[in-house]
DNA sequence: AGCCGCCGTAAAGGTTTGGTAAAGACACTT
DNA sequence: AAGTGTCTTTACCAAACCTTTACGGCGGCT
């Protein structure tokens, strides 16, 4: 990757500046956000790599902002905390940034951070390195940059979790994929007896599709799984 | 793989009960080494998808561990760090770890990132896909990938059952498969006396596949079993 | 020929699975 | 505190499925 894009989301202006003089010397390009909203509405594009989150905002906390980043992207995310911020809780159980990094920093050691997490992430993506953007199949189009989903034209409102079951499937379309991977890959857990949630998931996104063509497309194989069908 | 099997090499008692706890309800099963000999040990037996590698350990630390597994085994390794551990040569060139994961971290993340691991080990191995996506034998073409059955043309629509016991016979073309043998590897039980499941399971299947062509395919060796033809 | 055991299969019976409405739980918003 | 959107759980139902039952055919054996 030649120039890494980096959302620094951060109020402090004197700061900012610095950060992104450091960090454009060091080969990244910087973009700014001054407040949590804004900052939000940006980091939702998918336009970066990198964000540097600041955990005092206005607008909208860090902590906030971070957890409905969460829902829709797993952008890497190292957060710049004031001394004496609750570190676990930052790092702890439901939030996921990646890495922290205590006010007042020394930016060689920024610099050193988001390189180390940029290496990381390219490490742990290679596989999917080449992936499309778009999926379009059965007059079905999914977009991944933007999360829109389009039946014959009618826009498809989804869920978090209703795209990510309807990506995976358009994924693997003509393939038949069982509940239980289903579960652990779109819902992250293992499929539990009595489990209907996936169920209802499926339900739910055909009753959409279902708006905008009666065409079926996610045929179910009775003990088997689900299928996207091609055509 | 069902249930892939991963090391986990820590000194820190509570913390790994934790870590096997959560990786065990998400489908995989831990082994635990407390010291860094044991874990070499362990490691070298080669019965391990993955290995969960603490960086200080008593006996031997982490990197030297690494450093000697790693002239016999390509097993992935994922480190776990303390914070301000050097990153860079933790990941870099010389030492083949596969990813790192700082102390605390998320047990979600955990789990993510072993499963991300896994996956590309997994991908990284496909193209020697020992299991052909495609049967075709006497007019008869089978599907793994979509579960579909065609013969001659038409589409022959089976149940999960019937599917593998044709998978089954199919895959064994050629050879009579003795009726106990098929009951133990389709349906999952030894065959009782009276049981007529299985029979009724082959009346169905040719039934089904009589509806694309009339010449037989599935032949009854009385007493013996039943036997595939392969033209 | 007559008997016995194995197999084919129609039909009946019982069980499991999946669809879905509705209610609950949870987090975030106003 | 009430409202909203999302995910999960509960509950009921129908359909699909598997197994059992029952009867009949066929082959080998005496």
């Amino acid at each position: 990757m030649q120039h890494p894009n980096i959302l620094l989301i951060d109020d402090d202006a004197e700061l900012s500046q610095l950060v992104t003089d450091y960090l454009t010397l060091d080969g990244f390009s910087l973009d700014h956000a001054a407040d949590g909203i804004k900052g939000l509405q940006k980091a939702q594009t998918g336009a970066y790599q990198l964000i540097l989150l600041d955990v005092m905002l206005p607008g909208l906390d860090g902590l906030s902002l971070l957890r409905q980043l969460r829902q829709t992207s797993y952008c890497p995310v190292l957060m710049l905390t004031a001394r004496g911020d609750d570190i676990d809780r930052i790092l702890g159980l439901e939030l996921g940034a990646d890495d922290y990094l205590a006010k007042p920093f020394n930016p060689r050691e920024l610099s050193a951070r988001v390189r180390a997490i940029l290496r990381r992430v390219e490490l742990a993506q290679q596989p999917q390195q080449h992936q499309a953007p778009l999926l379009e199949l059965n007059q079905v189009t999914l977009n991944r940059q933007n999360r829109q989903v389009h039946c014959q034209g009618l826009a498809i409102i989804l869920t978090a979790t209703e795209f990510q079951l309807l990506e995976y499937l358009m994924h693997h379309a003509g393939r038949v994929v069982s509940k239980e991977e289903l579960s652990k890959e779109v819902m992250g857990r293992v499929l539990q007896q009595y489990d209907r949630s996936l169920d209802m998931h499926v339900s739910n996104i055909r009753k959409k599709l279902a708006q905008g063509s009666d065409h079926e497309k996610i045929q179910t194989l009775r003990g088997s799984g689900y299928l996207f069908l091609e055509s």
